[in-house]
Order: C-alpha cells, then structure tokens, then sequence
DNA sequence: TTTAGATTTGAACGGCCGTTCTAATTTAAG
DNA sequence: CTTAAATTAGAACGGCCGTTCAAATCTAAA
C-alpha cells in the first residue's frame, strides 16, 4: 500500500547510482553535478529537486555505502564458526567490498574548509563502522577463549589500519593477486593475539 | 663562484615552502594558484614565471619532500646496529617525518582524468621510495641472520602497507600518542620474520 | 649611463562549476 | 475534464580557477 505516485523514487536511484559510480572514480572535487547530470540524462536542475546539495549527496552515498558494507558483513558472518576464520572472512570481505575509491574521495571533502562541519564529522563517523565490526571479532575470540587476554582497543586500531593500507592496493592491482597478502597479514597477526603460541 | 644574479632562487624557494604547506593542509583541487600567491606574497603571473603549471609544481614538490624524507632516513639509519632496531626506527620515522597529507593530495591529482599521464607516473613511482627502504632493511636482517628466510618482496608489501595505514591516523591524533602503536606494529611483524621464535 | 636581459606585476580571458529560478510538463485525484 | 501538486528541463548567474600576455621594474655588466 501507499502505492508511489509517480516513479520518482526510480529515478533518485538511478541518480545515486551513477554518482557513486563517478565520485569513485573521478573524486569528489573532480565530479561534477554536470557530471552526474549527464551521465544519470537528468537535467543539473533536476538533480537539485532531489538532493539538497553535492556535499549532502556525497555524505548520503557513503553513509549507504558502508552501511551496504556492514551489512553484507552480518550476512557473511555466521557462516563462519571460529573467530579464527571470521578474522580471514573479513579479510576477503575488506578485499572485495570495501568501496576504498569512494571512502578516500571523502577525505577531499573533508580537507575542505568550505565543507560544513556536520558533512565533516558525519563522514569521519564512519570510520567506527569497520573498528566496530573488527572490535566484535576479536572480543568474541577472547571470550571463546581463541585469542589470549589483550588490549582490544589497540588490536583493532592496528587490524583496522593494516586492511585499510592493504585497501589502497586496489588501485594499482587485480583483487585476485591481493588475496595471499590479506590472507598473510591476518596470519601473522593472528600469531600475535592466538592462544597456544605460534 | 657562478654566484647567482637576482634572488630569484630564493623567492622560488618561498613559493615552494608556501605551496608544499598549502597543498598538505587543503589538498590539491582545493589550493589554487591564486592561495599560493596570496600566501607566498608574489603575483598569480610571477608563479608562472618560475613553474610551468600547477601541475608540475606539485609533482616537484612531491618529489622533493619524498627525496628529503629518504635522505634524512639514510642520515639517522647508520645510528642502528641490528636489522630489528632498524625497522624501530623506520616507524618512528615514517610517522614524524613522512609527509602523508600531501602525498596522500597527489592521489587527488592521479584520480583526475584530466592530468597528464607524466604526472601520475610521476607520482606512483614515488610508492617506490618507502619500500625500497623497507626492503633494504629486511633484506639486511636476512644476510646478518636475524631474520628468516622468507619471501621479502611479500614482507616489504604487507610491512609498507601496516606502516602507510597506520599514517592515516596522524590527521585525528597526536604523533605522540601514535608511537606505541607503531612500535606494536614491528614488534608484532618481527614475531613472524625473526629468527628463534618468539 | 646605457642597455640587454632577468624578474615581477596586474589585468584579462575563457571556461567550468554549484546553485537558483522560472516555466513547462506530467501525474493522480476530484 | 479540471486542477493542484509533483516532477523535470533548461537557461541564467555569480564566482572562482588556471593560464596567458604585455608592460613595467629591476639588475648587473659594459
């Protein structure tokens, strides 16, 4: 029921869709509304009658976009039985889910003075998004009794940047090639925080 | 002797300094010539007296502060005796001297369609610099014996990557407060390439 | 002092960008 | 069919940006 009138809602999704897809490649600065006018075949107008602004937009997209992320983790995750094999699954889910284009383009609008303060800080919120979904990984394996007794907080800022340098790679190379390396960086990390030595 | 007529150098050196803390502090796009010569106090037209364009200003600048970062290491590097105290050093190094706001700019520029190829060659090779250090080291740590036989080039990757990631948290915090979490970095990836076990 | 070349300025141009506004068109309900 | 509201287009504006250029000023040597 409330049936839409119009196919308004359609349209917006098709807008959204091809701006993630622009300010991935392009970057914030570098995307246009003309950019997204053309490449959606509504009008720049149009666009306005949507969304408040590019900033708004932008900071609507990533929000989405990580929730998208967390999401198709939670899903993932109970396939999973160990927080061992939870560490790895993360792994390939960063590889191949994690939109580090669009993510990095935030930091453009960030380092703006002209951005608004609240864009700002929404889009730095969204860091604790992956902290958050490491931190519960790891607070599971202490408690199961895989992982010895440890400060949690700075295991998951050191997983969290390790993944998120790895990330950075995809740029220059194939998703596939990166896999032995995100897989030997929880390797070793797990060395580290797993119970029974080596 | 060849004593230089005019200070021309000098003020080419001011623009330089200006642009290089313009550049970190707003990023590429977002600095425009008219910011550098406002700050550095010399006209919009005399900047191009001294540099072709913005573009090439920035890979300069890029490739200077990557070249000063390395020489100050190869400096401080000889003060270590092991491999191991070496690869300390390397991190508290990367993160009070590696300039990571403005290269991190420089992915601003390769991001634009609009950049000449040169430029973004330019500025991936620059990738080379850190890792070639960090390959230097390990490769050292192998020959005296403190390390492992491994596959270096996987080392120098997943070791340039915690490290680069890591730099990321030098916008949100103190450098400072960051030292522990670097030196638990390398202690946590010597575990894996040290020599005798834990 | 003259002069040629180095340095510096400031105005100007063409272009693009984010945003606004008005008007036209479409939709669904009465 | 009428009508009011929702949707879309397209023109327009003010502003900034990278770059160019001609003219002015300064320097050092002759």
């Amino acid at each position: 029921m409330n049936k839409r009138r119009y196919d308004s809602e359609k349209t917006k999704v098709v807008i959204m869709d091809h701006a993630v897809s622009l300010f991935s490649q392009k970057g914030y600065n570098q995307t246009s509304v003309g950019d997204i006018s053309t490449a959606s075949g509504y009008s720049k107008g149009h666009i306005y009658y949507h969304f408040e602004n590019k900033e708004k937009l932008f900071v609507l997209l990533s929000q989405q976009t990580m929730q998208d992320w967390h999401n198709k983790w939670l899903q993932k995750e109970c396939i999973y039985s160990t927080a061992t094999e939870k560490l790895y699954g993360m792994a390939m889910h960063v590889l191949y889910h994690y939109q580090t284009p669009l993510l990095r383009s935030g930091q453009e609008l960030a380092s703006n003075p002209k951005s608004s303060p609240e864009s700002v800080q929404q889009l730095y919120n969204l860091a604790v998004v992956p902290m958050g979904a490491y931190r519960t990984i790891l607070q599971e394996g202490i408690d199961k009794g895989e992982f010895v007794h440890g400060n949690i907080e700075e295991w998951t800022v050191l997983l969290g940047t390790w993944l998120g340098g790895l990330c950075q790679l995809t740029n220059t190379q194939e998703l596939k090639a990166l896999e032995p390396l995100f897989n030997q960086a929880i390797t070793i990390f797990l060395k580290e925080i797993k119970k029974g030595g080596i």
